[in-house]
DNA sequence: ACCTAAACCTGGGCGC
DNA sequence: TGCGCCCAGGTTTAGG
C-alpha cells in the first residue's frame, strides 16, 4: 500500500506533468471516492481550474490550483496516480495539451476532497522533516501505553509511515512490536528515530514497495519489495540470525517480526 | 485524553 | 473451470 516513499515517488512524476495544465473536463465513473462533495459540484468546483504545484504532506497529494483552492487524494490501499488506464479507473482528468491523469482504485479506500483554501490535514510531524527529533518521540512514548507498533501508525503523532515501514524499522532498530512505547530506553529511541529515518530514505531511492497493488504513475513497480526483511516473511528465516519469523494481529493489522533479534 | 475495535470495500489467492 | 471463503489494511467512527 502507498506510505510516504510511494506517494513521493508518484509525487515527483505528477508534478512536472500537472503544473501549468488546465483541467479541462473530469469522467467520474464512480463517485465513491470523492469525499464531502457531490461529483456534480466536485467537477462545477474544477473544472476551468489551474493546476500551480504539488506537495505531500505525509501520505497525501496535495494539489494546489492557481485561485487558491486545493485538491487532496489519499491513495487509501489501491488507489494509483497514472498515466495511462488500467482496469479499474474511476476518475479520469482531462488536461490542457491533450493529456489525461488517470485515478484507479480498485477497493475504493482512496479518498479526493476539495478544499477552498488550504487544508489542515492534522498529522503529526513527518519523518524526514526536522520536528523528527528524539525529544519528539521521547515525548510522544513516554506517557503511552499502547505498544511501539501501534503507536508507529498513529498519523496524528507520526505521519507517513505504514504497516510496511513500521514492521521494518522495528526489525532495524531491534525493537519488538509489542513493547510499550513508554518503556523505550533513550538509547532504543534513538535507534528507533535512525531506522525510520532510514528505511523510508531508502524506499524513496528504491522508488516504494510493490508488495501486492502499489505502481508509480507509469504503471510500473517499485523495488524495495526486493529488499523487505521481515514484511510479509511470515515463516521464512530471519535474515540476521535465521530463526523463523513469526505474524501476529497487532491493531489488527499484520505484524512480522524476529522474536529472537527484537528484543 | 487515551485506547480498542469495528466498519468501510473488493480483487486475488486458495482449497475443493 | 468455477464456486465459496478468507485475506489485505489506512482512516474514520463509535464506544469504553
Amino acid at each position: 500500500m502507498p506510505e510516504l516513499p510511494e506517494v513521493e515517488t508518484i509525487k515527483r512524476e505528477i508534478e512536472p506533468f500537472i503544473v501549468g495544465r488546465k483541467i479541462e473536463g473530469i469522467e467520474i465513473k464512480d463517485h465513491r471516492n470523492i469525499k464531502g462533495i457531490s461529483p456534480e459540484q466536485f467537477k462545477k468546483k474544477l473544472i476551468g481550474q489551474k493546476f500551480k504545484g504539488l506537495t505531500r504532506q505525509a501520505k497525501y497529494m496535495l494539489f494546489e490550483l492557481a485561485s487558491g483552492n486545493y485538491l487532496t487524494i489519499h491513495l487509501g490501499m489501491t488507489g494509483r496516480l497514472l498515466f495511462a488506464p488500467d482496469k479499474y479507473v474511476k476518475i479520469v482528468f482531462n488536461l490542457s495539451g491533450g493529456k489525461n491523469l488517470y485515478f484507479s482504485d480498485a477497493r475504493l479506500f482512496g479518498k479526493i476532497r476539495f478544499f477552498e483554501a488550504m487544508p489542515n490535514l492534522k498529522l503529526g510531524p513527518e519523518p524526514l522533516q526536522k520536528e523528527f527529533t528524539v525529544e519528539y518521540l521521547k515525548k510522544i512514548f513516554s506517557k503511552r501505553h499502547s505498544s511501539i507498533k501501534v503507536l508507529l501508525l498513529d498519523q496524528k503523532l507520526l505521519s507517513g509511515v505504514g504497516n510496511i515501514y513500521a514492521n521494518e524499522a522495528l526489525f532495524r532498530a531491534g525493537i519488538n512490536p509489542h513493547r510499550k512505547a513508554s518503556s523505550l530506553s533513550e538509547a532504543e529511541i534513538k535507534k528507533m528515530q535512525h531506522a525510520i529515518e532510514e528505511v523510508l530514505e531508502e524506499a524513496i531511492k528504491y522508488r516504494g514497495t510493490s508488495d501486492s497493488w502499489y505502481v508509480d504513475a507509469k504503471g510500473e513497480k517499485g523495488g524495495f519489495q526486493l529488499r523487505l526483511k521481515v514484511y510479509g516473511k511470515k515463516n521464512q528465516p530471519c535474515p540476521k540470525c535465521g530463526t523463523t519469523i513469526k505474524r501476529e494481529a497487532m491493531g489488527q493489522r499484520g505484524t512480522f517480526f524476529c522474536g529472537n533479534c527484537q528484543k
